[in-house]
RNA sequence: GGCCCAGUGGCUCAGUUGGUUAGAGCGCCGCCCUGUCACGGCGGAGGUCGAGGGUUCGAGUCCCUUCUGGGUCGCCA
């Protein structure tokens, strides 16, 4: 039976109790983690959101009807407790922070009883991902989440003030907009008002951003949430969270400096970590020829390398073949793994065929310099030769290569390097290497759509020495873009954006937009550049990934509070659900699925 | 849409080449215990093995389909 907690009011949280209270009086409110009864005396561990804290009950101090009420209670109770703080009698126990103290209680209010939770509330809990995200508001009891959602708190407060300091002003965009044919696929909302029409949601704010520079806030921050109706991912969820930063009268230069102090300001504050300045540079093109990505993660070597130069006119024909395709020869050196077992190198050449590889070519150096290889056989004496110490490979090591279309390399040996610093555990999560990515390309051809495609978005700004490119080779043309990358993960991107109508004309030109279409979709924009728009620049983080690195997790549903699973459905709320036939008239939205057929499914 | 992994009491798992009443730890329930903190002692309840179909004398174990969750490729301006 739930007690009023009346007349009682919390005096501190449970870790605030320090043995500088002893002797006080003190009043505790929390759940019950642990309950021992040694028969006359019971001991509980009371948790809230700052730890835990050890009461103690005895008939004499607190009176046969608390006492009673006390040998009721179990886990998951929420208990008041009012009592005095006394160093421990008992031992000390060194893994609580409250360890030499304990509350003697007076007094027992049992605020709400609990039924025994579906799993237990612990840390590093082994429960299967699907019962804890039914229960996720149990699931968020547990102090590892909790911690992750205060060390996301630190970070948005940290931000925030940085930001502030610098001049920037929060100040919140549309939730409800346009949809536009670019990009992710959006979320609609249909209007009860304009039957037959939709609202989209952002998958970010990056138009009214830049209206925001046009009438002259100068710099703008919002912590906002963006939404994207993709496919999930462990760093993708359909609704997450930007840090979206927009600046006037900058270029790149500007844009990189603040955001490298705000990153050490966040680490440095949100979890001690040193982060020396200024971070690491590549061009988008280093960042592939080197690690065949355009997020390389640097915390370890095995760097890819061409060597189509050496194998042009060799006998093996995969090789030959790619090359005559236009493609390339590359490989990366495992240095140290000459020795691992063909069932190791198996699973590795089935890996590459997940990103398109046909398959990869190996070389074993032995101990004493001779070969074990997969297509030695096809090479002479001399090209062998050649080709290892192209690789700088010495006995012992294990050399990879893929023959292919560049992309294709690029992504298999890109994603090979990773797969192989991961199985001899060479991913440190307590070791952060910063990496800016910048000049990426400003088109990418999709060969569906048959047409280039903005690679960051169609406001990108091309880099002044390559705008001359964009009526004749569009495909060559960098542009002012940029990503912030740690180890391996993209964390933010942003770019400086074209300001001249005609350059953003003209971009919508290289994208295959009429003019009349480019108005009819982004006409406020181009109008607004009519009325005096200053040169302006941004970044955007995307915060749930920031957090989980921070935090050392592997999913950014560890650092979101009800996140969504891998259907994009919630497993708590049920979300999405069918809607009643009432609600569907009114927005005048027909079916063309049967929803006896939804719901036997 | 493709590929891969997992699904056995409340939780986490073990179940040998298909073979008698499906096991363990934790949790839960009851009794006992005044210094426990992974409390302890004694006793107890609880599963038909995600679902459906098939092979077989016999299936948790093999096959097919399906559901749920995870990873990943495509996708993510």
């Amino acid at each position: 039976m739930a007690e009023a907690m009346k007349g009682l009011q919390r005096s501190h949280r449970c870790t605030e109790v320090t043995n500088k209270n002893v002797g006080e009086t003190v009043t505790v409110m929390g759940w019950v983690q642990k309950y021992r009864n040694k028969g006359g005396i019971i001991f509980i561990d009371l948790r809230d959101r700052s730890g835990l804290l050890q009461i103690i009950f005895e008939e004499s101090d607190c009176g046969a009807e608390n006492f009673a009420k006390a040998e009721k209670i179990r886990s998951e109770f929420v208990i008041a407790v009012v009592g005095k703080v006394e160093a421990r009698s008992g031992g000390i126990n060194e893994n609580l922070a409250t360890g030499d103290i304990e509350i003697r209680a007076t007094e027992l209010r049992v605020l709400s009883e609990a039924e025994t939770p579906p799993f237990p509330i612990e840390e590093e809990s082994k429960t299967k991902e699907d019962l804890r995200l039914k229960y996720r508001y149990l699931d968020l009891r547990r102090p590892d989440i909790q911690k992750n959602m205060i060390l996301r708190s630190k970070v948005a407060t940290v931000t925030r003030q940085f930001l502030a300091e610098e001049g920037f002003l929060e100040i919140e965009t549309p939730v409800l907009t346009k949809s536009t044919p670019e990009g992710a696929r959006d979320y609609l909302v249909p209007s009860r008002v304009h039957p037959g029409n939709f609202y989209a949601l952002p998958q970010s704010p990056q138009i009214f951003k830049q209206l925001l520079m046009v009438s002259g806030y100068d710099r703008y921050f919002q912590i906002v949430k963006c939404f994207r109706d993709e496919d999930l991912r462990a760093d993708r969820q359909p609704e997450f969270t930007q840090i979206d930063m927009e600046l006037s009268f900058v270029d790149v230069e500007d844009v990189l400096d603040v955001n490298e102090r705000l990153l050490k300001k966040m680490f440095e504050e949100a979890i001690g970590i040193d982060v020396p300045l200024p971070i690491q540079r590549m061009t988008y093109a280093e960042a592939m020829e080197r690690f065949g990505s355009d997020k390389p993660d640097v915390r370890f070597g095995f760097e890819l390398k061409n060597v189509s130069e050496v194998v042009k006119d060799c006998g093996f024909s995969v090789f030959t073949g790619a090359l005559g395709n236009g493609g390339s020869v590359r490989g990366i050196n495992a240095e140290g793994q000459g020795d691992m077992p063909r069932k190791k190198i198996d699973a590795l050449v089935s890996f590459v065929k997940d990103y398109g590889a046909k398959g990869l070519a190996y070389l074993a150096i032995e101990a004493d310099g001779s070969y074990k290889s997969s297509f030695a056989k096809f090479l002479t004496e001399e090209e062998l030769k050649a080709l290892v110490e192209a690789m700088s490979g010495k006995p012992g090591d294990l050399l990879l290569f893929a023959a292919d279309e560049d992309d294709v390399v690029f992504a298999a040996l890109g994603a090979l390097r990773i797969e192989i610093a991961k199985n001899l555990g060479l991913l440190l999560k307590d070791e952060y290497k910063f990496l800016w990515i910048t000049e990426f390309p400003l088109l990418e051809y999709s060969k569906e759509e048959n047409r280039y495609t903005a690679k960051h978005h169609p406001f990108t700004m091309p880099m002044d020495e390559d705008l001359h490119l964009l009526d004749t080779d569009p495909g060559k043309v960098r542009a002012k873009a940029y990503d912030i990358t740690l180890n391996g993960t993209e964390i933010g991107g942003g770019s400086v954006r074209i300001y001249q109508n005609d350059v953003q004309e003209k971009m919508f030109e290289v994208l295959g937009f009429t003019k009349e279409r480019a108005y009819e979709q982004f006409g406020f924009l181009l109008n607004a550049f009519k009325y005096g728009v200053p040169p302006h620049a941004g970044l955007a983080y995307g915060l749930d990934r920031l957090i989980m690195l921070m935090a050392k997790e592997d999913s950014i549903r560890d650092v979101i509070a009800f996140p969504k699973v891998k259907d994009a459905s919630c497993l708590m709320s049920e979300a999405p659900n069918l809607v009643e036939d009432k609600q569907l008239k009114e927005l005048e939205i027909g079916l063309t699925i049967d929803q006896n057929y939804i719901w036997n499914k």
